[in-house]
DNA sequence: TTTAACTATCGTTATTCGACGATAAACGAA
DNA sequence: TTCGTTTATCGTCGAATAACGATAGTTAAA
């Protein structure tokens, strides 16, 4: 089920650093909504300045997160899909266990922490 | 299929940013490949100081992602699998999406970029 | 060629992060 | 009570981040 798990903890430490800003989440949000590519209202959606807008774009690239194409005088931004199929793939890891493990409160034992050593 | 999907940006991004270090990484892996619960023993795995450990444990639980029991004279760690469900479900969206539209490099458009505006 | 529109980069400043050692706190055991 | 073990907190320092304005670069259109 998983392509490729085992990612270093740096690699995927580095995903979830380009997702660490509700600027950013919300710039994946807006290509999510998309279905066409867009540029510049990118800046004008998120509301502050546009080279910190364009700062943000960068470090989405840098992270592979998104894909900018030069398109006329704008940008065509879009999501790359399988960057973030990494740290999908430790979430899911996650609640795996919490379907065999947990109890409903989503802890994994401490409510029974007898199993401690 | 989503619970709770509409968490705010910046809820999103304090989950995201949690995980956005190597060794907060490192801590969730530990705590996925224990069936028990674990103390000291994060310190001597993370390779780290222990005041560092601490500080990184105690991230960790601020963002909900980890819950720690008092248990005799060590500290009783486990994950929250609750906490990560909201991005969980953000990184569904994106993964629904490239089953729909994505070309065979993951990108939504851009090489095919003429439905931009 | 010049202009207009859009984006990237540079320089600056304030804030936050990460790491460490030192120290304090909690508590069972001696 | 005193000691030993484990974890949390404090203070500090250097590095990284986030935000902005100003400026430079790119390219279609005039």
């Amino acid at each position: 089920m998983n392509t490729e798990n085992d990612l270093s903890n740096e690699q995927l430490a580095a995903i979830a650093k380009a997702l660490a800003h509700p600027a950013r989440i919300q710039i994946i949000r807006l290509l999510l909504s998309k279905t066409s590519c867009i540029g510049g209202e990118i800046t004008h959606e998120v509301g502050l300045a546009q080279s910190t807008v364009s700062e943000h774009l960068r470090i989405l690239k840098a992270a592979g997160v998104v894909a900018g194409e030069i398109e006329h005088p704008r940008v065509c931004y879009s999501l790359n899909l399988n960057s973030l199929l990494p740290l999908m793939s430790l979430l899911q890891l996650v609640a795996d266990k919490a379907t065999t493990v947990a109890g409903s409160d989503g802890l994994c034992c401490p409510l029974t922490p007898q199993s401690c050593d």
